[in-house]
RNA sequence: GGCUCGUUGGAGAAACGGUUAACUCACAUGCCUUUCACGCAUGCACUCACGGGUUCGAAUCCCGUACGAGUCACCA
């Protein structure tokens, strides 16, 4: 059984969206899960498009989501250069090649030209290249003489190519409805298609996988492999994942790239988690995934023919999971950046305890915790509360109760002693909990949300702070009551 | 426009000729509870784009229609 090798094969242009990442995520999966290899391949024959720095978006994003490969620019295998503009002798090496066994010709027509011939026919029309008439010895002559040239896809007029593909299975298309690309263009640098089959082939590529907007050039592909005489690799071709029923996600629309959704506090593992999800269906009932528990699990088999639209609901509940899962102090050490803010003298590590159960993104944080430093402008309104039982006037006077005997409590962070004291005043009283424990909540606050109740804030914000926010709402409150 | 592909609830999806059409998110309601969140429970497709056909039986097979997407670059 050959070797199974995928390739990530990504053009450094910019960020790294979540289409593409999850085209690498399949490629991986489909290696680990074999045992294969996992490349990574630069593909900047585009020369104008050459974006600064986006290789390393790359490199970056690769080393947080653990999808480590085998070979790559900077982990040389057997198969190297893995940069394409660093392979140019071999593409024009086998695009001579390619001619010499009359799968291409080479072509003087100059790009106006063409781009004009097309523009004044309808869309179906195809290009007819007249460079076919030039015979090769008189092609090469003109070459030698320093003629502009490129070398294209010469394509049979009759007959039809047909590929087998492991997700949208057979597929067949007449040669008639192909066009014939270029392959080497005249700046030396090759297409994508060509640059692709060179390389697929030179590194032993076994299944070739990329986005579903290949399978009709793919008949392309292979008329080519079949003029070198090499082996057809493995098709997968994968579904888009979508904005919206009508669009493909998409950098250009600003639609969330990997990093966009890491600045917003959502952790590598939920990204990869999720994005593995759209477009693959596990065995089971099981949601939750680790990368290695994919790489055991994924099989191409399970992969949809139609485009996900990319849920961010779902994507940040599965961050909350991944949130509450992991060790308190795990998330403490996440959440301690988004803190910044806080000026008051508090326990950090509690405030975390109050938050893990509850954040889904890490950036929602500054707003959570936002009445720490200061409660919120006085509201009469929030005392009221039907299901407490609560209005202002009884509020006041469960407040009093608890200034009353709140010197008893002597350890503010011992939080079971403390709900205690709330139990056994509420008792005192003959009412319920939430009687006493609803107006607390909101004098020390004055916000309808917050994380944790009573005792948790009383806890966060210490004895003094509570002292005086409680003694402020009273005073507040009166002053409400009696205009 | 030609060609290629697709279409199961608001979203992700399972099902591979015979089930009351799983499950998750979202939404709704209830329970728990000092708010929120977590957790738990219940509800949410009389139906699988539509129309024919095959079959004892179809979301599953066949044909057609509609709708959507992709492609038709010296971009990948």
């Amino acid at each position: 059984m050959k070797k199974v090798r995928t390739r990530f094969a990504p053009s450094p242009t910019g960020y790294m969206h979540i289409g593409n990442l999850r085209t690498a995520l399949y490629e991986y999966l489909i290696a680990k899960h074999a045992n294969g290899d996992f490349l990574l391949r630069i593909e900047d024959t585009d020369q104008e498009r050459e974006v600064e720095g986006a290789v390393d978006i790359i490199y970056d994003v690769i080393r947080q989501t653990g999808l480590q490969y085998d070979e790559g620019p900077d982990k040389p295998g057997d198969c190297g250069p893995y940069i394409q503009s660093e392979r140019l002798p071999m593409y024009k090496e086998y695009a001579d090649k390619l001619v010499d066994l009359g799968g291409a010709h080479y072509c003087f027509c100059k790009e106006e030209d063409v781009a004009a011939d097309k523009e004044s026919h309808s869309l179906d029309y195809r290009y007819v290249d007249p460079c076919h008439m030039i015979s090769i010895e008189e092609a090469r002559k003109r070459i030698a003489a320093g003629e502009k040239y490129t070398v294209r896809q010469t394509i049979p007029h009759t007959g039809t190519t047909s590929f087998e593909d492991e997700v949208y299975g057979h597929i067949e298309v007449e040669n008639a409805q192909l066009d014939e690309g270029v392959l080497l263009k005249s700046d030396g640098y090759p297409t994508y298609n060509f640059a692709n089959i060179i390389d697929d082939h030179l590194m032993h590529i076994s299944h070739v996988v990329r986005g579903n907007e290949y399978l009709s050039s793919t008949p392309k592909y292979n008329l080519i492999y079949q003029a070198f005489g090499w082996e057809i690799p493995t098709y997968v071709h994968v579904p888009p994942v979508m904005k919206d029923e009508f669009h493909k996600l998409s950098k250009r629309n600003g639609d969330a790239s990997f990093q966009d959704l890491r600045e917003k506090g959502i952790l590598s593992e939920a990204i990869i988690n999720y994005i593995a999800l759209l477009g693959w269906a596990p065995v089971g009932e099981q949601e939750i995934f680790s990368l290695e528990e994919l790489v055991e699990q994924f099989s191409i088999d399970r992969i949809s023919k139609s485009g996900s639209i990319f849920d961010f609901d779902k994507l940040k509940w599965m961050n909350g999971v991944y949130l509450r899962n992991m060790s308190l102090e795990d998330f403490h050490q996440l959440a301690l950046p988004y803190y910044k803010d806080i000026k008051s003298q508090v326990d950090l590590m509690e405030i975390s305890k109050a938050l893990q159960p509850r954040v889904e993104l890490l950036m929602d944080i500054p707003e959570m915790i936002d009445f720490i430093d200061a409660p919120y402008p006085f509201d009469a309104n929030l005392f009221t509360h039907k299901k407490m039982k609560t209005n202002p006037e009884n509020s006041l006077e469960a407040l009093n109760w608890v200034i009353d005997e709140i010197d008893s409590v002597k350890d503010f962070s011992d939080d079971d002693a403390f709900s205690q004291f709330f139990v056994d005043l509420a008792a005192k009283h003959g009412v319920k909990n939430g009687r006493v424990m609803w107006p607390v909540r909101v004098a020390l606050t004055f916000k309808a949300f917050t994380p944790g109740g009573a005792v948790e804030i009383a806890h966060i914000i210490g004895k003094e702070e509570t002292m005086k926010r409680l003694h402020d709402a009273v005073k507040q409150l009166k002053e409400f009551l009696n205009q």
